[in-house]
RNA sequence: AGUCCUGUGGUGUAAUGGUAGCAUACAAUGCUUUGAACGUUGUGGUUUAGGUUCGAAUCCUAACAGGACUACCA
């Protein structure tokens, strides 16, 4: 049965351009700024771009764009590569605007030649000044009377460093009436004394975005040049410079950028979550990047099928994490290996099992992939159980274990609380139950039924792990969404929260970061990068659905 | 205020002049050696007002609401 998928529009524009022979093959590009980390909104830029290539059979750059030295870091670029990579995608080319500079010059030399081009000593203020308003039309100044030799002469000797910083630009003549603000004579070139991470120190003169953007695409015969609705308005300028150059026609289609509740997606706000220490890292857990997401256990799987889910479309929108948290769930109940760890410890002695004594019983990993593969883990006479699952008091619906109730212990055996044991607190310090021999898990013959299972460790074979567990950045559903009111105000003071000492079954110490495990009834996780032989370090990637919480809260 | 863009269940997204669908969330319920997963059922939507049409979420006009633009950032 084939299902009818619909198209996005992006798509659609794809497949008509194809279908009319406009191009016979398409290009596009994925093309970031190399000054900070991707995040989950890239995801849906990469999963476009790249997923375009891949149902048209066409092909997808990757492209830096680095016009603006200051902000930009090889260490970036290192970094945007290997979350594309973990995704899932591969580039045709790697490129960067920055190969592009010296075809760059040539064209601005051909607009100055052209009368289209000018070179400008106004300072910032004054050129803002001059551009007017929205409403109101700007108007030029002297420098735009300059003739086309002292403005070659000029912006030759811009390029030699002969200018200071902010001393002089190059703008393109346009009309300085136009109720698109970026087409009044905008700014194509500034003088930036700073060394550059891959061309070093031989220019001293770099093209703006608007200059260096379209014609990147242009080179690169792009076809579709997919970006965010923000440069809605530089698209007529797009446009513009493409025309007057007289090179190949790309096309820029804009679309809406996918936001995320309960977090900010701008590197800006990131970078300064960052470099205030309120995360540790680019790659915190909690942050909305993709080697956070990575480091906090979410599958490249996952994040695809949520950029998938979510679509592409050209409104304004906020994504509810609940539903990337569905898609991590969905993703990892499949692949996750089903394991024991008790993260609040409560004893259990089973008083008639044979002292001293151990066996092994079966786990299986898995009961959703269909392989039926088990690992063993040791049971004996005294055991951890998760503290709440015992309940002094428990009321009727409370399926656990309470003075005289039964409960069964996944994998092993149906067990009777007969008593408990309290510190001078209060605190229960210890279950004393009786098991049920015939009642062990594959073969139980004792007719005994119990409607709770729970999971467990063996003291004596349990290893230790410090537990990380992560909860929303922020607590506000749009914590940059609040006029006079900075986002950090909204941070939430307990997004993580470390267990140092929490008990897992012996299995789990050959766990390597980049496995999934399924904590049993308590959540996904999965290593740390941190986590050594010596001290083992999970972090929760999401909770299981808790239905119980859910009704107990009400 | 000007130009441009966008308005579909709580959220996200389809329907391309012809049955308003899907996912998630929520609520019931079934099943269960994970209170998980899975199954079944349900609640809930076209911003408003005109117009065109046999027929409008879709086309037109206006209003209303939200967004982008007044960086030597991208």
């Amino acid at each position: 049965m084939e299902t009818k998928v619909s198209l996005n529009f992006v798509e659609e524009i794809v497949e008509k351009d194809l279908a009319s022979g406009k191009h016979e093959t398409i290009q596009t590009r994925f093309p970031p700024e190399p000054n900070g980390f991707l995040h989950i909104g890239h995801a849906s830029s990469i999963c476009l771009n790249f997923g375009l290539k891949n149902r048209f059979n066409g092909k997808c750059n990757l492209r830096f764009d680095d016009t603006n030295p200051s902000t930009e870091e090889t260490r970036y670029v290192e970094a945007i590569k290997k979350d594309i990579q973990w995704l899932g995608f591969e580039w045709d080319k790697e490129l960067y605007a920055s190969d592009y500079f010296d075809q760059l010059y040539a064209w601005a030399v051909q607009l100055i030649k052209e009368g289209l081009a000018y070179v400008d000593d106004s300072s910032a203020e004054e050129i803002a000044e001059q551009k007017g308003t929205p409403t109101k039309p700007g108007s030029r100044n002297k420098f735009a009377e300059r003739t086309v030799e002292e403005n070659l002469d000029l912006f030759e000797r811009m390029k030699n460093g002969e200018f200071e910083n902010g001393a002089k630009v190059l703008r393109a003549k346009i009309d300085m009436a136009s109720p698109n603000m970026l087409l009044r004579d905008p700014l194509i070139y500034r003088i930036k004394k700073e060394p550059h991470h891959r061309t070093g120190d031989k220019w001293v003169i770099y093209p703006m975005y608007d200059f260096a953007h379209g014609q990147s695409d242009s080179i690169e015969n792009v076809t579709h040049s997919i970006c965010t609705l923000e440069f809605e308005n530089h698209r007529p300028l797009y446009n513009w410079f493409i025309e007057k150059l007289g090179i190949f026609p790309s096309r820029q289609i804009e679309f809406a950028r996918r936001n995320l509740s309960h977090t900010v997606m701008s590197k800006r706000k990131l970078l300064q979550l960052v470099n205030e220490n309120l995360v540790n890292g680019w790659d915190d857990p909690r942050m909305p990047t993709i080697s956070g997401l990575r480091r906090r256990g979410y599958t490249a799987a996952s994040i695809r099928n949520y950029a998938n889910k979510i679509g592409i479309a050209r409104r304004e929108n906020v994504i509810d994490v609940s539903l990337l948290e569905f898609c991590a769930r969905e993703d990892l109940n499949k692949v996750a290996t089903r394991v024991m760890a008790v993260l609040d410890p409560l004893k259990v002695v089973i008083t008639n099992y044979p002292k001293g004594e151990m066996e092994w019983v079966e786990m299986p990993n898995n009961p959703e992939d269909g392989k039926n593969t088990v690992h063993r883990m040791p049971f004996s006479g005294e055991l951890y159980i998760e503290r709440k699952d015992f309940m002094e008091d428990p009321p009727k619906k409370f399926f656990r274990l309470g003075p005289g109730r039964m409960s069964r212990l996944k994998a092993g055996y149906i067990i009777r609380c007969d008593g408990f044991e309290k510190d001078e607190n209060g605190k229960v310090t210890q279950l004393n139950c009786t098991y049920f021999p015939e009642s062990k898990s594959g073969q139980d013959t004792s007719g005994l039924k119990a409607k709770g299972v729970l999971h467990w460790v063996s003291i004596a074979h349990a290893a230790k792990a410090e537990i990380r567990q992560y909860d929303r950045l922020f607590l506000d559903e749009n914590p940059q969404g609040h006029e006079g009111k900075d986002f950090k105000e909204f941070i939430n003071p307990d997004s993580l929260s470390v267990i140092e000492e929490a008990y897992i079954e012996p299995f789990l110490t050959n766990a390597e970061p980049g496995k999934h495990y399924q904590f049993m009834r308590t959540g996904y996780f999965t290593p740390d990068p941190d986590s050594t032989k010596e001290k083992l370090i999970f972090n929760r990637t999401v909770t299981l659905r808790d239905s119980w919480a859910k009704a107990q809260r009400k």
